[in-house]
RNA sequence: GGCGGCGUAGCUCAGUGGUUAGAGCGACGGACUCAUAACCCGUAGGUCGGUGGUUCGAAUCCACCCGCCGCUACCA
C-alpha cells in the first residue's frame, strides 16, 4: 500500500496565511495516518513560481524573475516547518527536474495531437493576472484593481479541452468518488457538459517560464506548468518514484475546476493516470467575511502558534468546519477550542490520571487488565481509518473525542479517590488506573496524526514506549513502565486571545 | 435564466418514513474532589421556513411559495 498526498502548490508571490495552512496542516495529518498504518507515505507541498506578475516585480527591484523567487520563496518553505508539517518534498516550479518533466509532458500532448494554434485575445489585467469580460469591467476597469486592463493579442498555443468532455464524464460517472465532496463532483460534472472550451497553454509575449520545446519563444502559462508538478516531482525528488503516481490530491474550491476538469483532462492526453481522488475544501471565514489581503483581515498563523503552539491550531483545522464545508471561524473560537477540549477534556484527563497513578501506586501503573470498553477501543480502531479513508477529518476527531469524554466519565463513575480509601478495594483501584491509562494510551495513538508533539508527550507521561504505530490502537497493550509523576498541564490556561491580523 | 444545495433547541449542526426529534457549545440547577475553579449528572419544552398533498404514519416523499447560498470558464 501506498498513499501518496499532495496540496496546491502556492503562489509564491502572496503571503502565507491561515489558508494555506488550513490545506497544509490537513493533508499533514492525513499523511501522518497513512504512516502510522505502516503504508509507504509521500507528502508533497511547494510553490508555483512562473507567473508575469513576478518576473514585473522583479524588474521593479532591479533582480532577475530567478534571484527575486529565491528571496521570496523563504516564507513559503517555512510554512510546512511552521505547522509540523512532516513534508517529503518541496517542489518549486524553478526546479530543473520539473522543468524538463513539463517539456516532455508538453510534447506528449503535442505529439498527441491536442495542441494547436491560435490567436489569444482580450482585455488583460495585469493586477488579476487574468483576462476579463467587459461585463466583468466597471467603468473600464477591473472592480478589483481599478485600473483599466490592457488589451493583448496574441499567437497561442491552445489545448483541445472539447475534445476531452466525453472523456471527462465518462470519468465521473465510472468513479463517483474521483471528486469530493460529491456536491463538489457535481459542480464539476456540471460545468463538464456545459461544453468545454478549449483553453491556452503558452504566452508569446513572456519570457520567464518554461519554454514551450516545439516553440522556445513562448513559454508554458499557468495550468500547463504548475498542475504538471505533482507527477513531475515524482521523477526527481529524493525517495520519490513514479510508482506513488496515481496520487490523492487536497485543494480549496476556488480552483476545483482546474484541478478537477483541466489537471484530468492535460493527464489523459499526455498518456498518463488521473488521480485517485481530489478533495475539495472549503474556506474558513473571519467573523463572516473571506480572509483576504484587503480585507486586512489575514490571520497570520504564526501568531496563533507563538501564543497557543502547533497543536492547537493543528486541532483547530480538523474541528473549526466540517472538513469540505465552509465555516465561520474567530479568534474567540480559537480560543473556545483550546481550553474546553484540549485544556478540559483531554489535557486535565492527562493530569488526574497521571496525578492518581502517581498518588495510589507510587507512579506504577498496576497491570490489571479487566476495565474498559474494548468495544469501544475496536471501533476506534477500525472506525477512525475509514473516515480519514474518506477525507472525514472532521468525523474521525469527532470519533476520538467520544472516547476521551468517554475516559473523564469512566473516572467519575469509577471513583478511584473512594477505592484508594480501603485496602480492600486494591484490586479493583488497580484494574480502574489500568483502564484508564490504557484507555488514555490509545487515545493518544489515535490523536497522534492531529497532535504530533502531545501523543508522545501522554505516552511519555505514561511511562509507555513511544510507538505510534496503529496496532497499538488495541485493549490492554499498556505496560508498567517508567515511573509515573503528576503530569504539567498539557495545555495551560493562555490569558488573552490571540490578536488577529 | 440554467444546474445543485440549504432553511431543525440561543449558537454550530446531526437526523432522510415509524415509539416521548438528537449532539456539542452557551445558560440554569445539582453532585464530587483524582485533576488545569477542571470532570460528572439533570433541565432547555424547538409550529423541524410556509401552504397543500401522498401515506395507517413525514422533519424525513411530492407540488407550489418565501428566504438564503454555491457553480455557471481560461485569477496563484
Amino acid at each position: 500500500m501506498s498513499y501518496y498526498l499532495t496540496t496546491p502548490i502556492y503562489y509564491v508571490n502572496s503571503t502565507p496565511h491561515i489558508g494555506h495552512a488550513y490545506t497544509t496542516i490537513a493533508a499533514d495529518i492525513f499523511v501522518r495516518h497513512h504512516r502510522q498504518r505502516g503504508e509507504d507515505t509521500f507528502f508533497l507541498t511547494g510553490v508555483d513560481e512562473h507567473a508575469d506578475k513576478v518576473a514585473r516585480v522583479a524588474t521593479e527591484q532591479g533582480l532577475e524573475p530567478q534571484e527575486y523567487v529565491d528571496q521570496i520563496v523563504t516564507a513559503w518553505k517555512e510554512l510546512p516547518e511552521l505547522v509540523n508539517a512532516s513534508i517529503d518534498y518541496f517542489i518549486r516550479t524553478t526546479d530543473e527536474g520539473h522543468k524538463t518533466f513539463v517539456q516532455d509532458f508538453l510534447q506528449r500532448i503535442y505529439d498527441n495531437g491536442d495542441v494547436y494554434q491560435d490567436v489569444y485575445a482580450g482585455l488583460y489585467c495585469v493586477g488579476c493576472e487574468a483576462f476579463k469580460s467587459d461585463d466583468e469591467l466597471v467603468d473600464g476597469k477591473c472592480p478589483d484593481h481599478g485600473v483599466e486592463p490592457e488589451w493583448i493579442e496574441e499567437k497561442n498555443w491552445f489545448f483541445r479541452l472539447s475534445a476531452y468532455q466525453d472523456k471527462l464524464l465518462a470519468l465521473y460517472a465510472e468513479r463517483p468518488d474521483f471528486v469530493l465532496p460529491e456536491f463538489r463532483a457535481n459542480e464539476a460534472r456540471g460545468f463538464i457538459a456545459g461544453g468545454l472550451r478549449d483553453f491556452s497553454i503558452s504566452r508569446a509575449t513572456q519570457t520567464w517560464g518554461i519554454p514551450i520545446p516545439w516553440d522556445p519563444v513562448q513559454v508554458a502559462y499557468v495550468w500547463a506548468d504548475a498542475l504538471v508538478n505533482y507527477v513531475s516531482a515524482l521523477t526527481y525528488a529524493p525517495k520519490a518514484e513514479l510508482g506513488f503516481w496515481p496520487g490523492r490530491h487536497l485543494l480549496a474550491k476556488d480552483i476545483l475546476r482546474f484541478h478537477c476538469v483541466y489537471w484530468p483532462a492535460l493527464l489523459l492526453s499526455a498518456g498518463y493516470e488521473v488521480p485517485k481522488q481530489l478533495f475539495v475544501h472549503g474556506y474558513l471565514n473571519l467573523e463572516g467575511r473571506g480572509i483576504s489581503k484587503s480585507l486586512g483581515n489575514v490571520i497570520d498563523p504564526r501568531k496563533l502558534i507563538d501564543v497557543y503552539g502547533v497543536d492547537p491550531l493543528r486541532y483547530w483545522v480538523a474541528r473549526a468546519a466540517v472538513f469540505g464545508q465552509d465555516a465561520d471561524v474567530s479568534v474567540e473560537s480559537f480560543q473556545e477550542r483550546y481550553e474546553r477540549e484540549l485544556g478540559n477534556d483531554l489535557g486535565n484527563l492527562v493530569s488526574r490520571t497521571t496525578a492518581m497513578i502517581a498518588k495510589y501506586r507510587d507512579g506504577r501503573i498496576p497491570v490489571a487488565p479487566g476495565l474498559g470498553d474494548q468495544a469501544a477501543v475496536e471501533r476506534l480502531a477500525t472506525e477512525v481509518p475509514r473516515r480519514l479513508d474518506d477525507f472525514d477529518l472532521t468525523g474521525a476527531i469527532e470519533l476520538i473525542w467520544e472516547f476521551v469524554r468517554s475516559l473523564n466519565k469512566f473516572v467519575t463513575d469509577a471513583k478511584p479517590w473512594e477505592l484508594a480509601k480501603d485496602e480492600a478495594n486494591a484490586d479493583e483501584l488497580d484494574r480502574v488506573l489500568y483502564a484508564l491509562a490504557d484507555g488514555l494510551r490509545i487515545a493518544a495513538i489515535t490523536l497522534q496524526a492531529y497532535l504530533p508533539e502531545t501523543a508522545p508527550k501522554i505516552l511519555a507521561a505514561l511511562g509507555q514506549p513511544e510507538d505510534v504505530s496503529w496496532d497499538g490502537v488495541a485493549y490492554g497493550k499498556t505496560v508498567s513502565g517508567e515511573p509515573v509523576v503528576a503530569a504539567e498541564p498539557l495545555f495551560p490556561r493562555v490569558e488573552a486571545p490571540a490578536a488577529a491580523a
